[in-house]
DNA sequence: GCAAAAGTGTTACTAGTACACCCATGC
DNA sequence: GCATGGGTGTACTAGTAACACTTTTGC
């Protein structure tokens, strides 16, 4: 037998930390493990509604997901072959913020360096996606899904300075992402600082694709 | 109903052209047109295993692949949901040379400028795995998966040339490669040629990723 | 010895790095 | 008015791009 399954990987920044989403197993096997959300390939829909619909009853209507690959689990269960196809995305802290709300089923961010035990091969499963958005933020090429709109350029600093463990220089930070036409102002600012409010920019609609890092 | 397809997509570029292997389809639908080689995911094996069983059948046994993404391919038959998992393969000129030998189907490269009517989304197919190929070799990380051994540097930048389209020099081509030692000489040379013979090259086991274009 | 393709080094320019001061806000 | 974090310009350094001649082979 043959099962797909559509394993969601969401990840934020929260000081200076890669934080993953998972959920609280109810049931045997791994009972009380943590893990991705995830859900059975419906036969109804493509792969990426399907991950929609998932999102959803997550609370999470924004987000926008890019698929990354697959993995085979085969050693899971005698018999069967199982086949996460993997998406993941990325979320601001507002958003995090605005999911806080309760959910019928335990949910939980945990830093990627303190990961629980995780059922299954989940954890190997966000060591991939790390490595995968690790690759996708050195060039320009998607960057506006993983950003969609109204971020200040510290914020992105932090979270090129924490996925790639370097430091930045915060003018040569600036003068890469404006030089290479990527960004435009939205005119907003982030008030919510203790100092002097952030300019909020997005990605242009149309970009070259360039090498960052 | 739900069904996996693995799909592999060899390429190789000959006289500075891009080329595809396609074979041809035999039964209906889409008798008669060509398409990518593909198989029915094993319960009993890995979506690796049982892509290099496909590359077995074709004759190739050293090729190294690379698993892309998925596509779904939901229009195809009302009621099933038919996943394609991607796999990529590069070939040289020498590997395509010595596969010219019969087969009970028929097979041919086809330059991806000159694509015949293609079965299902196959031509949607190749173009997404053309765009990964392009985008990989800007990066050092696969590399040596692609050019596992023996080839040139006028070669390799024939291959650059071609797939993104751009004309470089040739010492500033050298310069590059062995400047972030990414590769070591075999101490071979490449005779079959008009000129001088070439030195051949192979990637290091360990080198660091970098930005290359 | 001539045609064909490969190998090599130097200079000019461009892009990246390092660095210090001023600015807007909250308390 | 002071603490906090954000925004800006310049000089220097390193890496990339442009360029022509020599070398090795086959015929």
């Amino acid at each position: 037998m043959k099962q797909v399954e559509i394993v969601l990987n969401l990840f934020t920044i929260v000081n200076e930390e890669v934080k993953v989403l998972l959920i609280r197993k109810q049931t045997e096997p791994y009972k009380g493990y943590w893990m991705l959300p995830r859900v059975k390939a419906s036969n109804d829909a493509s792969l990426k509604d399907s991950s929609k619909l998932m999102l959803e009853k997550l609370n999470f209507e924004t987000v926008n997901i890019y698929e990354n690959n697959t993995m085979c689990d085969f050693e899971r269960e005698p018999g069967f072959n199982i086949i996460n196809v993997l998406f993941v995305g990325f979320l601001d802290s507002v958003r995090v913020e605005l999911n806080k709300e309760e959910t019928s089923f335990e949910k939980e961010w945990f830093s990627i360096n303190k990961l629980p035990k995780m059922a299954y091969n989940h954890f190997e499963i966000v060591n991939k996606n790390i490595d995968f958005l690790r690759e996708k933020i050195k060039r320009a090429s998607i960057l506006n899904l993983f950003f969609p709109s109204d971020f200040s350029l510290p914020e992105l600093q932090r979270v090129y300075e924490t996925l790639l463990n370097i430091e930045i220089d915060r003018r040569n930070f600036r003068k890469k992402f404006l030089h290479y036409n990527l960004l435009e102002e939205t005119g907003m600012k982030n008030e919510d600082t203790n100092g002097r409010p952030s300019k909020l920019y997005m990605f242009k609609e149309n970009y070259e694709d360039v090498s960052l890092f």
